[in-house]
DNA sequence: CGTCTCCTTGAGTTAACTCAACGTACGTGG
DNA sequence: CCACGTACGTTGAGTTAACTCAAGGAGACG
């Protein structure tokens, strides 16, 4: 379980090029896959220095068989964990590459207010350049091209690892954040939280 | 639960474009995810004229919660849906069109084979490169060249919907495949680039 | 004060796209 | 049985989004 910073599972295709294939910010619990599968295919790797906390499988996988509540919970965070994925999806392959970016600053901003990580809608994302690029299938240097972007048409400010996103509220409906919505939208309703 | 046929599960992007996020083929179940997630945040459909189950959520919940073990069961189908949604994303992310249009093929040969629809290497792949270009994010026109390069390299042989992977069986050996692994571990296979 | 990592910018290249036209197979209704 | 419509597949030509390469800053740190 994260305590705190932001973490990634990655893969390599054969051609030795890294994907990351989800993010995990404090409070979640990244690797719930592993209780119940036997292999393990990607790595988790720490994308800034973080705290972790480990819990040993066979200790939760106990807690399971005793209160299938718990078990039914942690299945429901990992069916969640599919729907993020299932959007991640849409967001590498049918997005260009500035609402690409949009999208996952909405889906970090989002997940960061849902921890209670955010104040007056800025957000701490310490993740590298070349660290979003792969998480988006884009290159470094497309990537800090599509942050200018979004500076110059004034959605976002930044400063270090700091993003603020501007007029989160208004924007979303009329510029480039609003094809980001209906995906995290739904993953608002599915931890059940409320928006905004 | 699918009887025969391919269906895959499919969004919208805000300007329109579709990006099908995960495809299942006969005997599995696509939206075992419904069961304990109350907003749907996909479309599921049918890619050719097919034959599908039903069966009822509550009725499945009610056999989870009087069955442990079979709801474990249910969980790690859901598990390896998400392993292979993950794959998915490296797929889209990062390979070029080519290997990834021989990487879904790998995957669909792979998981037809685990339900024994597959005979002397050949399998029916009944779907459109309209439907295979939302599936890698590619255009149908794109679709089309990538599949006659696979042709030209002699990699497969096709003749209307029949796709017949023509050095499988030879490289299987030598890259550490292994018979009888769930459908994820399809990934094993192609991170070893034994297709290609 | 050199080294390292990360960020930025410019310039040229390319993989994949769009557009548009034509081919082919199949079903349907006259 | 044929004309027509529809859906899918194919091909060529021109375009573009994103990439690669290369080189120069900017901050952190021993």
């Amino acid at each position: 379980m994260l305590i705190d910073g932001p973490v990634g599972s990655t893969k390599y295709t054969g051609e030795g090029k890294r994907q990351i294939t989800s993010l995990f910010v404090t409070g979640e619990i990244p690797d719930l896959q592993g209780l119940y599968l036997s292999v393990m295919d990607c790595t988790f790797s720490t994308l800034t220095p973080s705290r972790v906390g480990f819990m040993r499988h066979d200790t939760l996988r106990a807690i399971c068989e005793q209160h299938p509540s718990i078990a039914t919970a942690f299945w429901q965070s990992t069916l969640i964990d599919g729907a993020i994925y299932s959007e991640w999806v849409t967001n590498v392959g049918r997005r260009e590459a500035f609402t690409r970016m949009a999208h996952i600053l909405c889906e970090l901003i989002y997940r960061l207010r849902a921890v209670g990580r955010i104040e007056d809608h800025v957000a701490e994302i310490p993740i590298t350049k070349a660290a979003l690029g792969d998480a988006l299938g884009l290159s470094t240097v497309h990537v800090n091209r599509m942050l200018q972007e979004l500076r110059r048409k004034g959605l976002i400010a930044t400063s270090g690892p700091r993003v603020h996103a501007l007029n989160w509220a208004s924007s979303r409906p009329r510029r480039g954040f609003r094809e980001g919505l209906p995906a995290w939208a739904v993953t608002e309703v599915l931890r059940g939280k409320t928006f905004l």
